[in-house]
DNA sequence: TGGGGTCCT
DNA sequence: AGGACCC
């Protein structure tokens, strides 16, 4: 992870304060400050006043708004991925990465089909790799004769791009803590090689982190993400760890992995989180449920720790399974939590997705309970919202030819992907008990609704959408979640962009095709061209359209994606909406149309009536017919 | 205690 | 739609 992100991103802004104790505030607390602070006495969510009262020289900088934030984690993003062999570089929040740089061998001698063996995991003998992975293929360039000068190639195709190392040491700190030569036993001992190879690697990676973007980072180096975060726990500013050797794949002998988690808090093992420590905790204490937080956050005074659980008389994942599961929780809850406290976790890191699953844009308050004032926070919200649309779903389209594509101050985009639905949250102030105290509770409730396609319509002004969508989405999706004129209040309003559809990157003729199939309705085409090669539900559409008439196709699609959005628009009485009476504005061909069409609603040639978005799937669908 | 995110039920 | 988890 970076260390003290936001506030590097501040001192990276303006390196003089670098040399300041600075801290970034959000609301009344500090979120990070830097090490200059923290050696102050300053730390992470600690108030405001507190801060001041500890270090009134602290520089405070706002940093609720996100966006140089994730504009800089985006950057260090893709540098980090550019190291990659297999692109399994994984983002968790804005600061942290996970990157596999396991080995994987397809051996042909084993199955036909390619098995994938995880090598750290095991003792397979090296190397014979068909796909070269980036630490197998270091290992197969090692010479067993002169590990001390040895030569990391970073690159498969350049074979220049590297660095020369050591593979007889580890770079940075070890855990346990030994003396560092152990080139002895070196041969026998795969897995301790290739955590060789992978800590200075960390260590390149972490030095150009710092030369090429000005960012110090904490790595932690091992075998599967859970032992990579917690040891990269150890030493934390500017530093890494690795966690040595043997790891008890096959060992009775208790092994430094499991010494290792042992040591910590149950709660503090990411998977664990607040509820499960708690139902650990009361199983391992026989009973009682842990008195616990006083007033402020965070830990239990009696620790129980991972060993005390693991170790608990009858413990297994069947056991675990029996005291964390029920309602709500997940199946299989037992067996991970069993492997969690067994320091095996085999979460993948997954490849690099490139589009958000969810984008969202929230913001808390002391008190808003007039519906004015909800209505401008709704205003600034969706606006927000709009504009990070833009930033993180739209593409440059390369292609001229492509056509349909809108062009924007000259450049044309396309998006990459369509959220199909908006939903409002909000966090309702808990009411104040009879006896005056605050019964805090972080709950949210929230609605949803079909996101209207006009949000897409780059054609229009961001500002025209933006009040479109407060008024004709969010308003009645607010009145759903408070029908009462007044008497709430709110702590927290977010407005989301969920259920992103991936436009399908098609690239190929289909999208012309199904342009020209509209052709006669191009005018009507136009104002929402922004959906251009427009596969943007292929996923459903693609099984229906091979399976059903186009009748059928049209009147699911409409089921699924239109009329229901259009009850809960027109449904709201008191807040009656423009969906339908403003559809006048939106252009003249609907009057020439015999039936009233909605809004976003197309009709094809053969008759069949569809949201624009699938318009591309039923469009193949005569292909095929 | 913030402003985000993910996955599961 | 909500809950639990993560940063």
């Amino acid at each position: 992870m970076y260390d003290c992100f936001y506030a590097s991103v501040f001192e990276n802004e303006n390196p003089e304060l670098r040399a300041v104790p600075l801290a970034v505030q959000q609301k009344q607390i500090i979120v990070t400050c830097n090490y200059e602070a923290r050696r102050r006495g300053l730390h992470k969510l600690q108030l405001i006043r507190e801060a001041k009262k500890i270090c009134p020289e602290v520089v405070i900088v706002l940093g609720e708004d996100l966006t140089r934030f994730r504009n800089a984690s985006k950057e260090l993003y893709a540098f980090l991925r550019s190291f990659s062999w297999n692109s399994k570089v994984e983002r968790l929040g804005f600061d942290e990465v996970s990157c596999d740089m396991r080995s994987v061998v397809i051996d042909p001698n084993v199955s036909q089909s390619p098995l994938l063996l995880f090598l750290p995991e095991t003792s397979f003998p090296l190397p014979f790799s068909a796909t070269y992975y980036i630490i197998d293929h270091n290992v197969g360039l090692l010479n067993a004769n002169d590990f001390t000068n040895s030569y990391f190639c970073l690159s498969k195709s350049d074979p220049t791009a590297g660095f020369a190392f050591n593979a007889s040491q580890l770079a940075g700190h070890a855990y346990p803590e030994e003396s560092n030569d152990i080139s002895g036993a070196l041969q026998l001992d795969p897995l301790r090689l290739r955590l060789h190879l992978t800590s200075h690697l960390a260590q390149h990676l972490r030095e150009a982190l710092h030369s090429e973007k000005g960012y110090t980072c904490t790595v932690g180096v091992s075998t599967n993400k859970l032992l990579s975060k917690l040891v990269g726990n150890l030493h934390k500013p500017n530093s890494q760890t690795t966690l040595l050797p043997p790891y008890g794949f096959e060992t009775e002998e208790p092994d430094n992995a499991t010494l290792f988690v042992d040591d910590h808090e149950v709660g503090k093992i990411p998977g664990i989180g607040f509820k499960l420590a708690q139902k650990l905790r009361a199983h391992v204490l026989q009973r009682p449920a842990e008195f616990d937080d006083g007033l402020v956050y965070g830990g239990t005074k009696e620790k129980v720790l991972v060993r005390d659980v693991r170790t608990f008389p009858g413990m297994s994942a069947e056991t675990l399974e029996q005291v964390l599961g029920g309602t709500g929780v997940p199946h299989g809850i037992g067996a991970r939590v069993w492997g969690l406290l067994n320091a095996y976790d085999d979460t993948a890191i997954s490849q690099a997705r490139d589009v958000p699953k969810q984008i969202s844009i929230e913001d808390s308050y002391i008190r808003l309970d007039t519906m004015e004032e909800v209505l401008k926070e709704l205003r600034m919200l969706s606006l927000s919202l709009l504009k990070r649309m833009h930033a993180d779903l739209l593409e440059d389209e390369e292609d001229e030819d492509k056509a349909e594509t809108l062009p924007i101050n000259g450049t044309r985009k396309r998006w990459l992907a369509y959220p199909k639905v908006v939903r409002l949250s909000t966090r309702p102030r808990p009411p104040q008990n009879p006896d005056g105290s605050r019964n805090r509770s972080f709950a949210r409730i929230s609605r949803s609704a079909p996101m209207p396609n006009f949000v897409f319509n780059l054609k229009e002004n961001v500002d025209i959408r933006c009040e479109r969508l407060v008024t004709e989405a969010l308003i009645p999706l607010f009145r759903k979640l408070h029908p009462e004129k007044s008497g709430w209040n709110l702590s927290l309003v977010n407005v989301a962009a969920a259920n992103m559809v991936d436009a399908a990157s098609d690239k190929g003729g289909v999208g012309r095709d199904i342009a020209k199939m509209f052709k006669r309705q191009d005018d009507v085409l136009k104002q929402w061209r922004v959906d251009d090669e427009d596969d943007t539900l292929s996923v459903e559409t693609g099984v229906i359209d091979k399976q059903l008439p186009q009748d059928a196709i049209a009147q699911d699609t409409v089921a699924m994606d239109v009329s229901k959005p259009d009850k809960d628009r027109t449904g709201s009485e008191d807040f009656p909406t423009t969906s339908q009476q403003s559809t006048g504005d939106t252009g003249d061909w609907e009057s020439e149309d015999e039936d009233m069409l909605d809004d976003d609603m197309f009709r094809c040639e053969c008759g069949a009536v569809m949201p624009v978005f699938a318009m591309a799937a039923h469009g193949r669908w005569h292909e095929q017919n």
